[in-house]
DNA sequence: ACCTGAACACCGTTCAAGT
DNA sequence: ACCTGAACACCGTTCAAGT
């Protein structure tokens, strides 16, 4: 949290530009780095010392600046082997990657998922290296779409269904009122500490092996 | 949309109640179902022809009315027969109606997927409904919230994705750039053609099916 | 070209005032 | 108890004005 610029910028253009794409995407990212912070316009400004009108300048409103952070993150998750291994194994790692890297920015995912992806270019890219290596692969052709979008689904869902409260947090005990549920949520953290990871990671991981799983079953019988 | 209260109710306690818990609901559902339509107290306050202060009798605040929507929603959802059925067969049809019930709402569900379920009850009752049906079932205790954690975070990424635009209405010809891909998406549209559904519905289906199947098997070498 | 500053049409929320 | 009306502290966006 930086102040607001007490130390009173005169107006006009400054002898430097104080702005620019990448130092508004860093600041963006930091300020949605903070979870409960509103992701504003306005606190942006305050964060990198300047007017939200500034901000007009270099994003034309919120949603290209939202539509930059989302390619910029894109880029992050990056490729994961797709041409020089099996499609199911490379997609683990892409999936993991999709999700921590959209995850590390809870402020934001919301605004995220929710924007429609009209043609990304960032994205269009991701997408033809998955498909090009299950269909070198031997995947059904019309299964191929479907099942990215499944994965890409349950990696959204995953990174929003970590914004919840962990579970250890939780103020009520249902324990008379969900008895089954109490028990297994119990049974699932004491293997997710036997195995030295969390309920959140063992989670996603047990709930991604089944679906990748599933999904190469699927496309074997077609 | 109905016009702002022209005819100035005057200020003061109303004969009859204008508002209720109920009528709130039921209005901002209807503002929820509009797409584009930004979902804001003032907008729900027109449509009702009352103030914006007035809701505040009712709701706390903006999350509460929230909260209040994904109550009625997840009730509407109901039970799926989990106690007559194998849970893999009463799994899917409840899927299925969490997506469409949340899906119908596409003005709400980034709220309602961001905003957590700390504790609603009636998010309790469904689960432990579909916890008691898998122990019986035989299902790892430890994998059963799991399980059911994946196949939310499915139907919560399925409800978003749908919020894209439709395929079709892609404004940008990929073919060149994303050749794999171009022929991939034509041939998952002609299998939905030939199938007599829209993509959507079938990329969700198989999708899901995919999922629970994955789940069966790892559940059944545990 | 790149920023400030003022202005506009909105928000959500609080609270006194009226019946 | 249940609504209006005024007030407050915010938004995002536009645009003239300054260098």
């Amino acid at each position: 949290m930086t102040t607001a610029p007490d130390a009173h910028r005169p107006a006009g253009r400054p002898r430097q530009a104080i702005l620019s794409h990448e130092r508004i995407l860093a600041a963006a990212f930091e300020l949605a780095d903070v979870k409960g912070g509103d992701f504003t316009l306005a606190a942006l400004a305050r964060n990198l010392e300047v007017r939200p009108s500034a901000l007009h300048h270099y994003f034309a409103g919120k949603d290209e600046l939202i539509a930059g952070m989302r390619g910029q993150l894109t880029r992050r998750v990056g490729d994961h082997g797709f041409e020089s291994r099996p499609w199911h194994v490379a997609i683990a790692d892409w999936a993991r990657a999709y999700r921590d890297t959209f995850g590390a920015h809870p402020g934001i995912i919301a605004a995220l998922a929710t924007m429609p992806v009209d043609d990304e270019p960032e994205s269009i890219i991701d997408y033809e290296r998955i498909a090009a290596a299950m269909r070198r692969d031997g995947y059904p052709e019309r299964r191929i779409v479907p099942a990215i979008v499944a994965i890409e689904s349950f990696v959204i869902g995953s990174a929003l269904d970590s914004l919840a409260p962990a579970d250890n947090l939780r103020p009520v005990d249902n324990s008379v009122l969900a008895p089954h549920l109490t028990r297994a949520e119990e049974r699932a953290r004491e293997h997710a500490d036997e195995l030295n990871t969390t309920v959140t990671v063992e989670t996603f991981e047990f709930g991604l092996a089944a679906l990748i799983a599933g999904l190469m079953a699927a496309g074997a019988q077609d």
